[in-house]
DNA sequence: GATTCTACTTGATCTGGATCATCCAGCGTT
DNA sequence: AACGCTGGATGATCCAGATCAAGTAGAATC
């Protein structure tokens, strides 16, 4: 559809989270229609934004909470050395900013990794909309309560598993998002850099590419690029929790 | 006082949250008498645990969530071979169980570090309650998104960190948490083995143990067994970022 | 279609922290 | 007071993953 003659105005597009695809990922899960409606009401698009655009800067005022609606982003935090801790990536249906109410102010810093779009829910509105609606506010906590979870399974990964265990944890926890999206489980594009994926698993560019080679060289992915392809799923899994992929040492090793 | 001749009730006590030093940290922050009396008649304490016990174990049923009163627990999870990763450690005023919202059942284990006293509050009346009193819904928000904000500062200790900083780290903030509970910032009981720090941070109990021992013969702590005492805090704080905490590298090396 | 740039790959070497192996100190038992 | 027992300390060695050092393949620019 050709849309190139007319000014863009996002903020003319009319929410209808009644209508999105990711209303049971996101907030309004389990809300009637009723509250829907009054849910809609306080939420916004806002600007796309393009690889490399910032949604929101640690120290930044907290105002809105966002829920990513196409795309992905990184969370990091600077670190007092300059280094960057990546904290976590974000796809659509999921929502960013959760960290901030305690302060008001946002502890770590938004970037989109592709071209991404949001809805943003002024944060005081929807504490207030909580209110009125029980199933909002429960499902306030209960998205709350899954980023704690998530948070937990990823101090696991990092403090428990090796290098090996940490990129087939990644590419499962990848995949099983994606798919939940609607996307296919064993082929996608991977949205950041091999730097990126590193920097969030505790290793290096060069660990992770080394061990993405590996990988392809044992025939559980293919790689071109970005592109993955899970082709052994089975094995994969099972190296999340360090077992043995093949069924003995020595006979498997031959190619 | 002398209490050994009755039976001892624990449901029989009143809580009252008024009255309770750890008012401010905990759940009542910020509500009026009149909410805090609605609070008070939904809380109830619990029996102590022993060193040991168990308040609740992964996969249980939720149903409470609890504020610690006193003393120390731990909270891990036991990965799929086994291995057990401890998540956090909780102090008094810091409250249990909000990662089972989601899915209505325990996530983690926790377990008493040493003789422990706690709230319970039934989470479903909680809920009800929250949506009477728009303060104590906002400091469930504000709780709930400090703890994502202390496992983001968790991840970047875990990534991030060498084991001096990762030590230095964890040193600092117990000293903090217990500062802000009215406790000695320089001088606290260790209420965790140098296992369950090391199973912590990611590190084995001889980098832990030699750890300390290094920062003791370089005067930043005094250890005895369980007894920490920060003798230069300054240094112990740089250390943290990684920052050098001598002046020049050669001339402090005498000792 | 040559040139640069950037993200990635691969090899060689190094090292922080793990692993293995004792040893030790406090403390509850008998 | 002797005896285990448990948690912690310390020394020797090892290795997974970091660091250093090239090389390469696509995409973007000229």
């Amino acid at each position: 559809m050709d849309t190139s003659h007319q000014v863009f105005d996002i903020s003319k597009f009319k929410v209808s989270c009644g209508n999105c695809s990711l209303s049971e990922l996101c907030l309004p899960w389990g809300l009637k229609q009723e509250d829907l409606n009054e849910l809609e009401k306080i939420i916004k698009r806002v600007r796309p934004l393009q690889r490399g655009e910032y949604l929101f800067h640690a120290g930044d005022k907290f105002q809105q909470i966002y829920a990513v609606r196409s795309g992905a982003l990184k969370a990091y935090k600077t670190t007092e050395d300059g280094n960057e801790q990546i904290l976590g990536f974000y796809l659509p249906g999921e929502l960013l900013g959760l960290d901030a109410i305690d302060n008001m102010e946002h502890v770590c810093t938004t970037v989109a990794l592709e071209t991404s779009s949001f809805c943003s829910i002024p944060f005081p509105r929807l504490e207030d909309l909580c209110h009125r609606i029980p199933g909002l506010q429960h499902q306030m906590y209960r998205l709350m309560s899954r980023e704690l979870s998530t948070e937990n399974e990823s101090l696991l990964l990092l403090g428990k598993k090796s290098a090996e265990e940490k990129i087939a944890t990644f590419l499962v926890n990848l995949s099983t998002r994606l798919h939940m999206l609607g996307y296919s489980a064993t082929e996608f594009r991977l949205p950041m850099s091999r730097q990126e994926i590193g920097n969030y698993l505790g290793l290096t560019v060069e660990t992770v590419s080394r061990i993405f080679s590996r990988l392809q060289k044992d025939d559980l992915i293919t790689i071109d690029r970005k592109l993955i392809k899970i082709t052994n799923s089975d094995a994969l899994h099972n190296m999340c929790t360090g077992r043995k992929y093949h069924i003995e040492e020595d006979s498997a090793e031959c190619t």
